[in-house]
RNA sequence: GGCGCUAUCGUCUAACGGUUAGGACGGAGCCCUCUCAAGGCUUAAAUACGGGUUCGAUUCCCGUUAGCGCUACCA
């Protein structure tokens, strides 16, 4: 059975870099048919919080892509330690009674002297027994082989063929003084435990690989295959990160901007993967029939943004894309919200479909689902601001007057639709000796406040004869 | 510093030894048109550099350069 997991730590929020790893984890899952689990790796208790760990569940639910089991690390500590005495009673770990420094910058960069201390590696078992019985504290690190070295080889999904001398891999630590997993044991031991057949992660990973089959070797197990992904940059070519290229890297800041979930799941899919069909706009069934490791790519992806542009041109492109395609019922309960949002109601009179045909006409010309609580307020409430640009179409010689005639003879058509507001239209102005153009532009202006929006009879019966006319007459 | 990975238009990417190096976003222009979008058409824009291998390299190999990652008792 096929199982794969995305790990996040809730050390922050949800970033669109592990977004994008959870998506194509879930992908793969459901392309061939396999278990997604969600694991909260949390074994750093000083930087996890409550805040990410409700960031991540929030970001999540937003996407829309549901997993199948879920576990907690912190749960599973037991087990964690368990393996660490497992690797620890085989010999190939050592206690570490070197206190601990938090000067990095005092490690050896140059000699090999990184790689390991060989007092402690040579410590007898039994001197070994007695200071940890004495109280010692001390870290489990794995005994990477130094008498002979051999390479560590795997094919990664995504990159290939990898291969790395143990002479170059360091005596990495598995359990910390406080007697608390780190990241590569917990992980390791999970995955074997939880059955984890394929780990798909960041490519930050790639190097750790190599740690993480020694350790799947010392537990015994089945070594799961890999494949790595590319990460997410910012334009300058560093990794994303809040504090230095701000709230763009948070998956709820799509979400809060207007974004659709399935809009911005096909926007990160498209970063480091294509569908090599030459096609971009792509609905989720499309995706899962389309994904496959072929199409990842190797180098890193940059997220398109700036100061003046917040969000990636491309993602606010595909977004109009699916706000225009996508079933108009489907997009109702997103426009339905942002509507509620802003305040605004069905107008009296008007119901369901007249909502849906209003929304529809509207998505055309709107890009995100801020769209409907701020541009579309003219078609709910009769109070709303006049443009400038509006406002000199209306300023334009006869264009008022010319309203108000019309309102006088639209409050007597027989009936109020679009052909025939357009027939009305075209004899006055005809009538006037003037381009019909005037008096549609000045219509749009004094019926919305808009200078640019849909076609001028389309509105017309849209906002309705009795608000049409009363818009028309208070010019 | 060591180790690993990467390198095609501004950005996302296609081309798995032979193409006028293709598509998309964004830019410019035109068409359509009651405005704005949408749509259609046109256009500018790339194989980091240097060596090989080959009849032929974006593609394979080596080197250089650059970027990224790992090198924590973070994940």
């Amino acid at each position: 059975m096929l199982r794969v997991r995305f790990a996040p730590s809730p050390t922050g929020f949800l970033h669109i870099g592990s977004a994008r790893t959870f998506i194509f984890n879930w992908l793969y899952a459901r392309r061939n048919g396999g278990v997604m689990i969600l694991r909260i790796d949390d074994t750093d208790i000083e930087r996890n919080t409550d805040a990410s760990l409700q960031s991540i569940f929030e970001g999540l639910a937003w996407l829309g892509l549901a997993w199948d089991e879920q576990y907690r690390q912190s749960d599973r500590l037991d087990l964690h330690r368990q393996a660490a005495a497992t690797i620890l009673e085989k010999g190939l770990a050592y206690r570490d009674f070197t206190p601990a420094t938090h000067d990095e910058g005092e490690r050896p960069r140059d000699a090999a002297q990184w790689l390991f201390n060989a007092d402690m590696a040579n410590l007898t078992p039994a001197e070994s027994q007695r200071r940890a019985d004495a109280g010692e504290k001390f870290v489990v690190r794995y005994r990477v082989p130094r008498d002979v070295t051999r390479d560590i080889e795997f094919l990664d999904g995504v990159y290939g063929h990898q291969s790395k001398s143990t002479a170059d891999i360091e005596d990495f630590a598995l359990l910390r003084s406080d007697g608390t997993p780190t990241y590569h044991l917990a992980s390791c031991a999970d995955d074997a435990a939880l059955g984890i057949t394929q780990v798909i992660r960041g490519q930050d990973h790639l190097s750790n690989t190599f740690k993480h089959i020694l350790i799947f070797d010392a537990l015994g197990g089945d070594v799961p295959s890999f494949a790595h992904l590319p990460l997410l940059v910012a334009p300058d070519g560093t990794k994303l990160s809040k504090r230095r290229h701000g709230p763009v890297v948070s998956v709820t800041t799509y979400r809060d901007a207007g974004f659709l979930p399935q809009a911005f799941v096909n926007f990160l899919c498209l970063l480091g993967w294509s569908p090599k069909n030459d096609r971009e706009q792509l609905t989720l069934p499309e995706l899962i029939e389309l994904f496959s490791f072929d199409g990842i790519n190797r180098s890193n992806a940059v997220v398109n943004f700036s100061e003046l542009e917040p969000f990636d041109p491309k993602a606010l492109w595909l977004n109009a894309q699916h706000l225009r395609s996508m079933p108009i019922e489907e997009l109702l309960p997103f426009a339905e919200a942002e509507l509620d949002r802003a305040g605004f109601s069905l107008p009296p009179g008007c119901d369901r479909q007249w909502l849906a045909a209003t929304l529809d006409m509207l998505r055309a010309r709107y890009q995100t689902l801020k769209d409907f609580g701020t541009r579309a307020r003219p078609y709910f409430r009769d109070d709303f601001p006049m443009d400038d640009e509006a406002l000199s179409r209306l300023d334009k010689p006869g264009a008022r007057e010319g309203l108000r005639t019309l309102a006088e003879r639209l409050a007597k058509l027989p009936e109020f639709t679009e052909a025939a507001v357009e027939a009305e239209l075209r004899g006055l102005a005809a009538e006037r000796g003037e381009k019909a153009g005037l008096l549609i532009n000045a219509a749009r202006s004094a019926l919305t406040g808009q200078a640019v929006g849909p076609g001028a009879f389309h509105l017309f019966t849209a906002i309705g004869r009795e608000r049409s006319i009363e818009r028309l007459r208070e010019v």
